[in-house]
DNA sequence: ATCCGGTGTCAAACGTTTTCGAAAATGTTT
DNA sequence: AAACATTTTCGAAAACGTTTGACACCGGAT
């Protein structure tokens, strides 16, 4: 008896003069109750009378009470809290943030990116990020990182365009087949006939898609399959630009080129620009990803673009699906690309 | 002795066939210590014979353990782990993400966003979600909301750009006032002298700041402020629509607009076109953001770009000096901005 | 007397880290 | 060689803040 009203005026100022955040006890201690009494009154369990739950609610509202995220996570195996991994905020991940946040907007789990702080140290960091994280703090994550490990983890899982790792893994990516179709159809379309290819790093899976579509358009057109005209790029910038001097500089030099991404296509550019070719006078370029240095290079490059807004909603739809427990017919979906037509080609110079 | 063999052999196997994650208990039972050694070894505190630190660190290995975050994050209370938490993951908070995440990079902070599901309950989202990760979780905490309320945290808070609320935070923020002035500026050397000027959201501290700007500007030039060449438009593109219209339809109607902000200016520009006044023949438009839009519209939007990726970068600068205990001189940064040249701006048609 | 909803408390988790002390190993002095 | 001092190595147990199932209490109805 006497111990709640000591409670009530003595340990609530106290607990509030020092600047430490409330915890569930503070509030206790401050309604006189016991802590269960609390978290059962916070979190609308059955089986408190509401005017305890109203003692309850008042001293929370007097102490901003909020529950610790962590140490809640840590008893009850829930959060509401879905997390995304990505291996660095660059644009594409940052784009896909924007859809899979636009996608959570209605409904009720909060977002949580989580990025290491950049040492790639070879693989495992995004095992080792999951791990740490799943289990407690995140119900169900979103992977945004090139390459997935395997995860055996208890929480649902779905990958965003990995490039390489688990196939089983529920999966959201954009056609990589057939963007590089579109993308050689257009410029057979504007009249090339020669068209050169600088491919991606062949131990991902959207590199060997992208070449096969190549071909496939190719062959569709009668073309023949010539490969001096391939050269491997690797996806970088760097790496690029000594495959696409010597492709630029080859005899009989490609009228058009087809890049496996737009890094690449940047590189052969400049490579061109350094040569002394015209683009797209001399030389039509095309792309893929669509990055936001796409649009603003002079020339702007004409480019596949990758629906990485949508990439991401599907990617959250999907989840909260499988995290409901559910088990869509889908687990792997594959999102069309669209040609975006700038100003890097053009038909082929008559001769 | 036997004890270990049979731990060794025994136990580990079978932690293993549950699908569970490795827990330290898993790997001290493996490794035949007690889970303070294993603590202790994993984080490489004195007083372990580098004898058992190798047998626990092959326990490690051979189940995959990984601490967990929470768990980890209770006890001792540093994580290592700065947050940032965002209204939403729209444009303006991507391009900070990249800045923070930058400067990041080679600190040893990992990074999490956090967004809260898009209930913008009124206020006190921002201050429930600080309070529900610090002291736990994270170490440190920049905030990108708009109104940045009081935070009684034990952990270090910049905020950036915040459009309200507690002055005495440590801040980031670009210069509003003299984007302004830019902005009119160049209106002015292009030789307007009639220029309107477009006000944003008069409760928040930039809408003033930009206001003051535009008038400076045209103390400067001694072209005296004319009342009737201003109207509220509120930062929101619809909002803005009917000021725009009452503007552009005034007798004396300006030949040029300061918008203060994007949106407005989009807004402005749509109207002129459907009064049939061509843009920026007949009238000069400036923005004030450079969002992404602002490039991509025809034609192309002149405006006052922010340095976002600078103010993440900037504010992850301060937070960690802060969080190492160091008070730096500055808590309140101001950025500069830069005029971004486009098409809706030219010389008044000389009548 | 027993049973019974309706309320509230106890205490055991969750997976770590850390303090403290015990035990063992080593060194030092008679 | 015994006794003692010192160091090294390790484990027991108490936190951290919350949730939850089992249980105790109590007034009233059987």
């Amino acid at each position: 008896m006497s111990n709640v009203f000591e409670n009530v005026f003595h340990v609530c100022p106290y607990a509030e003069a020092m600047n430490r955040r409330a915890t569930i006890h503070d509030v206790a201690a401050a309604a006189g109750v016991s802590v269960a009494t609390v978290s059962k009154a916070v979190n609308g369990r059955y089986g408190i009378s509401t005017e305890t739950v109203r003692r309850v609610l008042d001293a929370v509202q007097l102490l901003g009470y909020e529950s610790s995220l962590v140490a809640s996570s840590m008893r009850s195996r829930r959060t509401g809290v879905i997390g995304i991994l990505v291996a660095d905020f660059e644009p594409f991940s940052a784009e896909i943030l924007k859809g899979v946040g636009a996608a959570l907007r209605e409904s009720s789990y909060d977002l949580l990116a989580y990025s290491g702080s950049g040492q790639h140290d070879g693989n495992g960091w995004e095992r080792r990020s999951l791990s740490r994280l799943s289990g407690t703090l995140i119900d169900g994550a979103i992977m945004v990182t090139p390459t997935v490990v395997t995860a055996e983890t208890e929480i649902p899982v779905v990958a965003i365009d990995p490039h390489t790792g688990r196939a089983d893994l529920p999966t959201v990516e954009s056609d990589s087949f057939g963007g590089a179709l579109q993308a050689t159809r257009y410029l057979i379309e504007l009249g090339h006939r020669r068209i050169g290819f600088v491919a991606g790093r062949p131990d991902l899976r959207s590199a060997g898609l992208r070449d096969a579509g190549y071909r496939r358009a190719l062959g569709e057109a009668g073309i023949p399959f010539d490969p001096s005209l391939v050269r491997v790029g690797l996806y970088q910038r760097e790496t690029a630009r000594e495959p696409a001097l010597s492709l630029l500089r080859s005899p009989d030099r490609p009228t058009a080129v087809f890049a496996a991404n737009d890094l690449s296509a940047i590189a052969i550019v400049q490579v061109a620009a350094e040569l002394g070719l015209e683009v797209p006078g001399d030389l039509s370029v095309v792309g893929f990803d669509d990055i936001p240095e796409a649009s603003q290079m002079n020339p702007a490059l004409t480019t596949i673009r990758q629906p990485m807004q949508k990439l991401g909603a599907a990617a959250a739809g999907l989840l909260v699906a499988l995290m409901n427990g559910e088990t869509p017919a889908q687990t792997h979906i594959r999102l069309p690309t669209r040609l975006v037509p700038r100003a890097t080609t053009a038909p082929p110079r008559v001769s």
